[in-house]
DNA sequence: TGACAACTTCTACAACTGTAGTAGAATGCT
DNA sequence: AGCATTCTACTACAGTTGTAGAAGTTGTCA
């Protein structure tokens, strides 16, 4: 499932907290994204057209929630990265990031446990 | 710079040999994808208008050749990916990669070696 | 030199995206 | 009950993207 970039926004308030209504996530929206209220509403119609959020009619008010999860909208994404960008495969993209990016000592180091970690994991299964 | 899916397999194909016509990109894109010649042309016109191309016409025929390096392509993508989906961040996304990505044996060592080495030229600044 | 091939530029057009207005229904306050 | 507020559903509309046809131009080979 793809989402496009004013649907991202919608949904990464959603996943914020659900089950959330419009005005809710337009609430939640970053400062600098300053949408009509319909304009919201649209969106949000879309997404349950897609089948990636569930509408509740709750009397006079709709409540929202996400069918689609953070992980799997973040997978689809990255996998669609790697397949425009790097060949499809995930290690290259890894290189880049890693090459690429400057990463804190911190944050190397935190790699690094957690590539052990899911290491170990892995042996232990 | 931002490029579209189609942009993508455009660039893809320039970046691995150039300069070239839109007959060469043509026989290099991927088996699968079936494009009309105009297609291609119209697709590559749309990129030097963007900038990300440049075109030389040579007589009767145009050479192309990337304006934008993959490079600087791969960068905006992340940036772009890192902010929709992983609050901004390279460390979230990373960690997202190495948790849910099932990496071989091989794989992570080379990452260890890659975040090491890096680590040590960090160093010798 | 004429005909066919290969190029180029223009135009087209439907689907998708971003963004929002309008009108009518439901709710709530006084 | 009546008016303001708040929702919802529907419509709109320009810009972007995917995809390509048509028609004119240049190159090439017999």
């Amino acid at each position: 499932m793809k989402l496009t970039d004013a649907e991202w926004q919608i949904m990464n308030c959603l996943w914020e907290r659900y089950p959330a209504t419009a005005r809710g996530i337009a609430e939640r929206l970053p400062k600098d994204v300053e949408w009509a209220y319909t304009t919201i509403k649209t969106l949000l119609t879309r997404l349950v057209e897609k089948g990636a959020v569930k509408e509740n009619k709750k009397g006079n008010t709709s409540l929202y929630e996400p069918l689609l999860s953070k992980q799997n909208a973040r997978r689809s994404a990255l996998k669609n990265l790697a397949n425009q960008a790097f060949d499809g495969a995930f290690g290259p993209l890894m290189h880049f990031l890693i090459e690429d990016e400057k990463l804190t000592d911190s944050q190397k180091n935190e790699l690094l446990k957690a590539i052990q970690k899911q290491d170990k994991k892995e042996k232990s299964k």
